[in-house]
DNA sequence: CGAATGATCCGA
DNA sequence: CGGATCATTCGA
């Protein structure tokens, strides 16, 4: 789950839904062609935040979780929302997941283990539960044979 | 389906 | 410096 004590009080939801970018042997990944200013994170300690603008309006967070040659990270997709939020809230897709935590692009590179922003361990999910397929929106070359898309069967907090 | 949003990257 | 890109979302 994902623990957020912000400048609107505490914040918690469940994470139902990741994609999975293998960095810089990913042509799908921001670290595909090497560190950048944006993406130096990704090339840093796992367990940091990377947060990225997407289409001018979305932050979408995510998860640095290799070491630093490598730079695999995993995009935060979807969640159900625990505790903080407005009833009905959607956390269903990246953006309004950014949206909802109201992240920016000051979140990219904090430490998830000792910052406001915190993943939590979280009951474990029975492996019946656990779909996976395709990433989205990734061309069809860089995502074939790589179902690196998982989510909670059935959850309210899974994108389209 | 298509528009809209803006930081970022790469090539020139 | 300019144009293309981008892992998106919402509303007809």
């Amino acid at each position: 789950m994902l623990l957020y004590d912000g400048p609107e009080g505490r914040r918690a939801a469940r994470l139902v839904e990741v994609e999975a970018y293998h960095g810089t042997r990913d042509p799908a990944s921001h670290a595909f062609r090497g560190p950048t200013p944006r993406t130096t994170v990704m090339f840093g300690r796992p367990g940091h935040a990377y947060v990225y603008l997407s289409h001018g309006v979305w932050y979408c967070m995510n998860i640095v979780a290799h070491e630093s040659d490598i730079a695999g990270a995993v995009l935060l997709r979807g969640a159900e929302p625990l505790e903080g939020f407005a009833d009905g809230a959607r956390l269903s897709g990246p953006g309004l997941l950014g949206r909802a935590f109201t992240l920016s692009i000051a979140h990219s590179g904090v430490d998830l283990t000792r910052s406001a922003l915190q993943l939590r361990d979280a009951p474990a999910v029975p492996p019946r539960e656990v779909a996976r397929g395709p990433r989205i929106g990734i061309a069809e070359s860089a995502t074939s044979a790589r179902p690196w898309r998982l989510w909670v069967r059935g959850s309210s907090g899974v994108s389209r």
